[in-house]
DNA sequence: AATATATATCGCAATATTACGATTAATATC
DNA sequence: GATATTAATCGTAATATTGCGATATATATT
């Protein structure tokens, strides 16, 4: 046990999963890319640059994190790089957090 | 603008509040305490301390930010305190981050 | 080859997060 | 009142995250 680092191995791989998606969720500079992804269908990274309050070398690196859990790929076009919503990742992490969303909650008050 | 301090006041309030219900899921340990909730319906922290592989504090920390977001309630009861699922806060977290996943994708590849 | 463009990476600084032992405060029991 | 139990908080240490300027690398253009 390493202070400072999670300990994933006592934790199940599903749990682990819905909380890595969840974590890359976890800013709001990656929700805006998200949107505007899904409304452009595609974008590069100077156009994010653009449209968001960051440094060039922050958008970067929001764009390595979703690209790294898989929630978004990129494809190199000469210099630029063209970033648009990878479907079979996406379509994992919203299982991944509709099953958990997916268990009925009680009808009994707190305790 | 203050380094390591996230920039939430340029986004809007719906990727803010997204954001931050995803990040009060991007624990493990935080995934294991809401499914234990969602089985057993409520339970005390001395429960949830003997069934995660982290020490009281922690258990008690992870316990304090799920509340905090409104994800949870706790009541207290003489020497312990009682949790279980905050059903509106609940329902909103999943509201949220339905709409994100609620877009359609484009049938286009790429680029 | 020289120059321009795009972007990933590096290096740094400030803050947040994660883990745990120790302590504190509140309640319950004897 | 003394003792025990429960759990929040404190303090600390290690690591992660967030932000940005500078730099390195790859490609495009002249």
């Amino acid at each position: 046990m390493i202070m400072g680092l999670t300990k994933t191995e006592h934790f199940s791989k599903n749990q682990n999963q819905v909380a890595a998606y969840a974590k890359a969720l976890g800013h709001p500079a990656r929700i805006a890319i998200l949107e505007y992804l899904l409304q452009k269908k595609a974008c590069i990274c100077g156009d994010l640059v653009d449209e968001l309050p960051l440094a060039q070398a922050t958008v970067s690196q929001h764009l390595k994190e979703l690209k790294a859990v898989g929630l978004i790929k990129g494809e190199i076009e000469g210099t630029s790089v063209c970033y648009c919503i990878n479907e079979k990742g996406w379509e994992e992490a919203k299982d991944f957090l509709l099953g958990l969303f997916a268990s009925p909650l009680s009808d009994k008050s707190c305790c």
